[in-house]
DNA sequence: GCCAACGTTGGC
DNA sequence: GCCAACGTTGGC
């Protein structure tokens, strides 16, 4: 199967990547998402040897960091169960999750982080569902032809 | 800190 | 099933 491309947002004040760098093995489970059409996708979509880029929001500029690669597929958010967790959700029980997270690993760092800004300059990324306006989505798709643009702009080679 | 845009909730 | 109210996201 082929594989599929990804962009993953993080608001570094919660996980950026230096957390990730210092994270075991450099990977976590991408936890917390609570939105539908970002967990179908978590469960649905993003296969094992997807690719992903690490990207920055409220921060300035908001940035690609990283380029990241799924190691495990969707499995149900283990945060939705824990009373405690801000991220808790009653109705769900490990019998019927609701919502779903999957492992990536930092590949590389950018060297040279792609701002919101730069990728806005790029006619040929004006699709990009990042740039929509409105668009909230934390996970969402990435065509390949704008991946491989983006791994350009930054001056890394895909 | 502001605010536009969006998703979710809950009353009816 | 509608929709107003609310909370959140995220760029600026």
């Amino acid at each position: 199967m082929a594989k599929n491309f990804w962009l993953f947002k993080t608001d570094p004040e919660d996980f950026s990547i230096e957390d990730l760098k210092a994270s075991p093995g450099k990977t976590t489970n991408w936890s917390g998402v609570r939105n539908y059409q970002a967990r179908n996708l978590l469960r649905d979509e993003i296969k094992k040897g997807d690719e992903v880029l690490f990207y920055h929001s409220s921060e300035d500029p908001p940035a690609v960091r990283g380029i990241c690669k799924v190691v495990k597929e969707g499995y149900a958010d283990d945060t939705q169960f824990a009373p405690e967790d801000k991220h808790f959700f009653p109705s769900a029980s490990p019998e019927n999750p609701v919502w779903y997270q999957v492992d990536i690993k930092l590949v590389k760092e950018l060297k040279t982080p792609v701002t919101l800004t730069d990728l806005k300059k790029k006619a040929s990324l004006k699709d990009m569902l990042l740039l929509k306006k409105g668009n909230r989505l934390s996970v969402m798709p990435v065509k390949e032809k704008e991946y491989k643009e983006i791994l350009k702009m930054s001056g890394e080679e895909s």
